[in-house]
DNA sequence: AACTAGCAGTCGTCGATTGCGAGTGCTAAA
DNA sequence: TTTAGCACTCGCAATCGACGACTGCTAGTT
């Protein structure tokens, strides 16, 4: 267990490191009021930090550096949480609240609104229902042997599809076919999307049994579309002028999966979750943080919001704006889900 | 009018340049087989040809790299047309020919595959319609008071809106409503949807206009949502190895709209079009050549398709590599409108 | 026992200096 | 018109040294 003052003289090493970007010296640290000791005894906390692996220094003789302990230390008992301003958040909330969004553009425009908050990247994947509902199916021509199979889902979700017909089948037929099976299978899951119920033609059962197929496979993704914003807020922070730690995270941008796969690697429970740097898997992510949270309403709907940022990013003021944003979006799908 | 050796010396140096990123010199120029003269006498071409515009030289002594009139004559008169090999043409045919994509998945996968082809940043605009009209209209309950409306339009486009009820309307009413409207509506044009032609009630008239404002704010859109991948592709160019050219691209990615315009700048009549440097409006752009073409069926439904890249991009790729590209899409596109 | 002043020592950064080599322009000869 | 030769220009990379920011340690103080 760290000391009081070894408690604060890390909490002012990584304020400070967060501050410049370079490593921070005992006599920045004795500068700070609140710590009335000497910079030899700051000196000799520091040596003990150290060994405990707190910090670590660049070389022998320059400050300290926070390490991934330092920071998970720090994030857990030193920041001090800094609430959005009632100004920031009622912006948002006026962007987001328009009631006219659907759901996918909920999450982008939530992407685009977390990054001038946080300076970070945001990521955030569109809500996913677990169970899907359908609430209405129509046949749309599109061609003499084509038809798209639309899928309109509870939650304002649609599943759009072109269906080949072996032979042509007229317009009103296929209204009439819509209107049919929206009509017997209006508010079933895709469990129950079953043929058997019905008198069906041949024609009507193939129908049926795609977009059975159709819900099972969106139902097995484990995640919604995954939308990131704010990259040149993420560029403008001083560590990533080489190109290299750049070059990282494009890459992991670009193969979406993979991302998608580090956020569920992180998601392990409700609440802010924060990974520091070396404790996500990937060697690639050992510069950065994130700091994410679930949204949705519970058992029915869910996404996931958060910001990937440098490791030395602002968590006070972080944490909190990833939870604000996570009320915020569970209550604003809750309301389109009833 | 510039000679044929001069000509050959140019070559020579664009494609020295496009293959080392350095400076080419008189020597390495004359090590080229097909020009057997000495150093010197390059040297003798080179002074004339930077006299003329067509090349500038980093420093005193140093070899030349051509200006944006050198890519110019070398893009129109030099550059041997590379096709791409029928195995790459068929892998992309491949890719866009299942016919179950919608339009805007067809975008999508269109720029996925242009960088790798290219090594240059995809740019690609799904598919717009001139003149949109309407297949199909639902009207699909969300909650009490709020219904989801549903414009199905030619090509597989929709649109959804939510639309706030002033009292409750039962799920039945709103099926009926759909299909009255569907029927009566049905291949309509924007203009074309006029409430005065048949008997509805107050509610269907105010849904008939907010459609029609629908599809006309559609209509004034100039291009569909813009598409780009390739991005870590663009940055392994040597280059880009500056963190400040860097931010101006992303910045230019970013503004959606500000990309957008800069096509429209470029975008001047059918064909492949090459846009290199400083011969684009904006400054951020001056190291950058934009190669486009634009794609889908005349009169009916257009897109535009192009790569951004660095000025020293190998055009001789691709030129052919985008037009083979919009006429790919200009098929897939033309099957689905007939 | 805890703290601090002082000092020697370490190490990275920055600017100046230098040598090297690539590549030129010019001149004079073929 | 072409070419060989040569002096000259520059950028680049390596080297060096001064500087300064810090530290670790020791010895003395509270």
């Amino acid at each position: 267990m760290l000391t009081k003052r070894k408690e604060a003289v890390l909490k002012a090493i990584v304020n400070g490191y967060i501050d410049t970007v370079s490593p921070v010296g005992s006599q920045i640290i004795a500068g700070n009021q609140g710590l009335s000791v000497s910079p030899a005894t700051i000196r000799m906390e520091m040596a003990s930090l150290e060994e405990d692996g707190y910090i670590t220094r660049p070389h022998t003789s320059a400050g300290g550096i926070p390490t991934d302990k330092g920071y998970r230390h720090y994030v857990e008992r030193l920041a001090e949480r800094r609430d959005l301003t009632p100004r920031e958040k009622e912006n948002i909330q006026r962007q987001l609240r328009r009631t006219y969004l659907d759901q996918e553009e909920l999450a982008r425009l939530a992407a685009t609104a977390l990054p001038k908050l946080t300076g970070s990247l945001a990521l955030i994947t569109a809500p996913k229902a677990t169970q899907l509902r359908l609430k209405r199916l129509d046949l749309v021509p599109v061609q003499e042997l084509l038809v798209m199979l639309l899928l309109i889902l509870q939650g304002t979700k649609i599943i759009r599809h072109l269906v080949p017909l072996p032979e042509p089948v007229s317009q009103q037929e296929l209204i009439r076919m819509g209107n049919k099976l929206s009509d017997v299978f209006e508010g079933v899951t895709s469990a129950e999307l079953d043929v058997t119920y019905t008198e069906l033609t041949p024609l009507e059962e193939e129908i049926v049994d795609l977009a059975r197929d159709l819900m099972k496979a969106e139902e097995r993704l484990s995640y919604e579309e995954l939308f990131f914003d704010g990259l040149s807020e993420l560029f403008d922070q001083p560590e990533f002028s080489e190109a290299e730690i750049l070059r990282a995270v494009l890459e992991i941008l670009e193969r979406r999966g993979y991302l998608r796969s580090i956020v569920e690697e992180v998601y392990t429970g409700p609440g802010v979750q924060v990974s520091i740097g070396g404790e996500l898997q990937e060697a690639s992510m050992r510069h950065f943080s994130l700091v994410i949270a679930e949204y949705g309403v519970a058992g029915h709907v869910t996404g996931v919001v958060g910001v990937l940022g440098p490791k030395r990013m602002d968590y006070g003021r972080n944490i909190p704006a990833v939870q604000f944003l996570s009320n915020l979006m569970s209550q604003v799908v809750g309301e389109v889900y009833q």
